[in-house]
DNA sequence: CCCGCTTTGACATACGTATGTCAATATTCT
DNA sequence: AGAATATTGACATACGTATGTCAAAGCGGG
């Protein structure tokens, strides 16, 4: 009737439930004749480990670390608030959060470095690309802590995994948009970067200019605007090239700082068709009063959840498949705003 | 250091574990000091149960039930495998799902009035919008099992729930792609439905038509085709009306058998801008090819956990949002394929 | 056959909460 | 004040698994 037990295993296997218990958690001193009767028996009655009582029995509990940008940067702020939120929602797994100042990498790999394995059994970082970090994360993983990469990705380092979306596939997605968006209306397109010295948006750039060029070769992409994700110098550059091309008529903006995007063009006739990163209060906005024809975004809470759920696979030891940890790429226009 | 129990909350409070487990579990027979008394000391310890002991030791298994049209509908199908996957995984809940035959009122009615109370708690069913499927909710309602409707709406019904997309949104959202996708070449749309018959169709093509009508006024929409789902129906449908109007411009197919549109397009040129929903290994392929240009779709797995979740909500008593159940629409072009 | 090693069993205890019973108080009503 | 009722406490048991200890049995080599 109800769902079997070890006991009830242990009955139909004719052995004990010391042996049942050595089988279910893969203990060495069974025989490998013992080991295959057991699991024929759970295969059998559908044998399903009651969680609850599991996690009840073993008390453990992994302590998992975020460590994350600070400064104002909007997504690394809504990135914490949806890990503090769900921190208190967590049952078997205790959130933390620590922040670092932004795009320094000695200060990170002094955090790194800081980690007491006895205290944390995983780490999430937002990485930035360098020899020191390399090395502290080496030596965090050799102390036995799951690490994995989040955001902003350090390929060729000891990270187990990374967690994010692809980049390169976002800029061939806002390329696919804008490219349709434009269609049958040759003319120039303008990228607005933050600085391609970061990994993410040279990515971005990377798969924007890939698509653009091979689907939509009657467009001209311009050279890419660096304006620091800062909203006063993306409105003044972006308002001096719109000024010196009246033929735009694509914008894409994979950086920060959408809110000079918005002013730049504000009053110009005909609009340029706009994609932009990252849903925010503004971007929503723009969104709504047609200013910008589509939002490109990474989910934080699925970034956070696939975060700690990777850590906890990695910690207890279980196979983890290459492809988890990636996070899908969301496209919002007006009409299908969250 | 280690996480506050009830005991603690006790001790604290200054009362037995018996008032803490009366106030905790919102029995009766406390006096509002004393419950206050408790909930600030669990407020002062940050008390948060611990809900694989208390699942262990409330040994309750809800049963719920999904009730899906059956037939070839791979979007169902997919639904269902998705239900039967999680039905493994979930711990504290029973899945089952009953399959009937699609488009058919009175085999749905019949079905909702086999569910036995005593067995199922909850229920999750693809509407159709009926009558008889109405008061055969109502009676299910009576008898105390938790309903709601899923991906498919039956507003006015006695159900508690709707879980799903918002359909209205997602036909405004196809309209403010397509619309752009077919900018500054006029001619006509085409509307693929299955039925009228079903809700969520309906609501598509309203959406639809209030972006289109208001935002691409150039635009002219044929009326739609009702093909029942059916691939080999869609394709000679579609088709006919290609050959009759050859200034097609956009296609919308907003049910399943989205087979049959690939197949009317094939060979054609130019090719009209497409937009479907569902995304399955054909659609998929299609896009990948380029003879769709975006895919609209429901996340299954929202879809099952939303449902799950709010169904063992309305039985165990608690309130729930208003707004808990609605799922978000994805938008996949070529470049963001999960 | 004894020795050492591996494999298995019997048993006990713990995890934190739910739930029930029955007695002991406290409070209110008459 | 006494009775009736409302509130609280003490205690016991159960949920299914994890984990440890110690003994018993099996098995090979010498």
């Amino acid at each position: 009737m109800s769902r079997p037990t070890i006991h009830d295993v242990a009955r139909a296997a004719g052995v004990s439930l010391s042996t049942v218990d050595r089988v279910l958690n893969e203990r060495t001193g069974v025989r490998q004749a013992t080991q295959s009767r057991v699991a024929a028996a759970m295969r059998e009655l559908g044998f399903q480990r009651n969680l609850a009582a599991a996690s009840l029995a073993r008390r453990r509990q992994d302590r998992l670390l975020f460590i994350l940008p600070g400064g104002s940067n909007s997504f690394m702020r809504g990135l914490e608030r949806e890990l503090t939120r769900k921190a208190a929602a967590w049952e078997f797994t205790q959130l933390e959060v620590a922040t670092v100042p932004p795009f320094d990498d000695a200060a990170l790999a002094a955090a790194l470095r800081e980690v007491d394995p006895a205290q944390t059994h995983g780490v999430a970082v937002v990485a930035t690309d360098s020899a020191v970090v390399r090395a502290a994360l080496a030596e965090l993983r050799d102390k036995g802590v799951a690490v994995v990469t989040l955001v902003s990705d350090l390929p060729s380092s000891r990270r187990q995994h990374f967690v994010g979306i692809d980049n390169v596939q976002a800029g061939r997605t806002a390329a696919s948009l804008l490219g349709r968006f434009c269609r049958g209306r040759p003319g120039r397109i303008v990228i607005v970067a933050g600085s391609m010295l970061v990994r993410d948006h040279a990515e971005r750039r990377l798969g924007f200019e890939q698509v653009l060029r091979a689907e939509f070769p009657e467009q001209q992409i311009l050279p890419p605007l660096e304006a620091l994700d800062d909203q006063d110098i993306v409105a003044a550059e972006l308002g001096a090239v719109l000024d010196r091309h009246p033929d735009v008529v694509g914008i894409y903006s994979l950086g920060a700082g959408t809110r000079g995007v918005a002013r730049a063009m504000a009053g110009r006739t005909p609009r340029p068709a706009t994609v932009v990163h990252e849903l925010t209060a503004h971007s929503r906005q723009a969104l709504l009063d047609g200013s910008f024809d589509a939002v490109i975004r990474q989910d934080h809470a699925r970034e956070v959840a696939a975060a700690v759920s990777l850590l906890q696979a990695l910690i207890a030891g279980k196979p983890v498949e290459p492809e988890a940890g990636r996070i899908g790429i969301e496209v919002f226009l007006r009409d299908n705003l969250p």
